[in-house]
DNA sequence: AGCAAGATCGGT
DNA sequence: CCGATCTTGCTG
């Protein structure tokens, strides 16, 4: 039986909560049935004086959920045609996220969307509640390594260097 | 109202 | 390396 994570854990700092999310189930539940996947890889997003977070020039009609606290889901728009999966971290007006980068067969934030059926109405969903995307707690590897995040050239050296991507360690194919 | 840029991806 | 494709946020 899944055990959901509670609020409690999504409240917790980005850093944590990305590095917590390697090895954990993600499910989405369609009108042609539940499908699970493995978190492989997310990017932590530390608030507004973060230089590559949304959040970075305060609150706009955009980033505004990633101020509703914890365990609610931001999903935007990039390039017009990929749809972005992150989940908000961190307490009311902290705002702080975790962007979904990969999952287990599926690298890269665009491909997880489609994957998924990530669109608009995904907004604000509630992870705590929600009966068409959850997240469980498993028995996978989470071992992780950890990089500097992807495609945030226009947050200067010091945002940029932080290794705020967070990678599941790929287990050996041979020994 | 107009415009530049974007937490990407796939094909040259 | 470049185009796709469209929402957002800033400027005027």
């Amino acid at each position: 039986m899944p055990v959901r994570p509670e609020r409690s854990f999504f409240e917790q700092d980005a850093t944590v909560v990305a590095q917590e999310l390697i090895g954990k189930m993600l499910f989405r539940k369609t009108a042609s049935g539940t499908a699970s996947y493995i978190i492989t890889e997310v990017e932590a997003y530390m608030g507004e004086e973060d230089q590559a977070s949304h959040a970075r020039f305060g609150k706009t009609t955009r980033n505004a959920i990633m101020y509703a606290g914890g365990g609610h889901v931001y999903v935007y728009l990039i390039y017009g045609m990929y749809w972005m999966l992150n989940i908000v971290t961190g307490r009311v007006n902290d705002p702080q996220a975790v962007l979904i980068r990969g999952v287990t067969g599926y690298e890269g934030p665009g491909k997880v969307g489609r994957l998924l059926s990530i669109d608009k109405s995904f907004y604000g969903e509630d992870l705590v509640k929600s009966s068409r995307l959850w997240l469980a707690h498993s028995n996978h590897q989470t071992a992780f390594v950890q990089t500097p995040r992807v495609g945030i050239d226009y947050a200067g050296e010091f945002w940029k260097s932080k290794p705020w991507r967070y990678l599941m360690v790929q287990p050996p194919q041979n020994f």
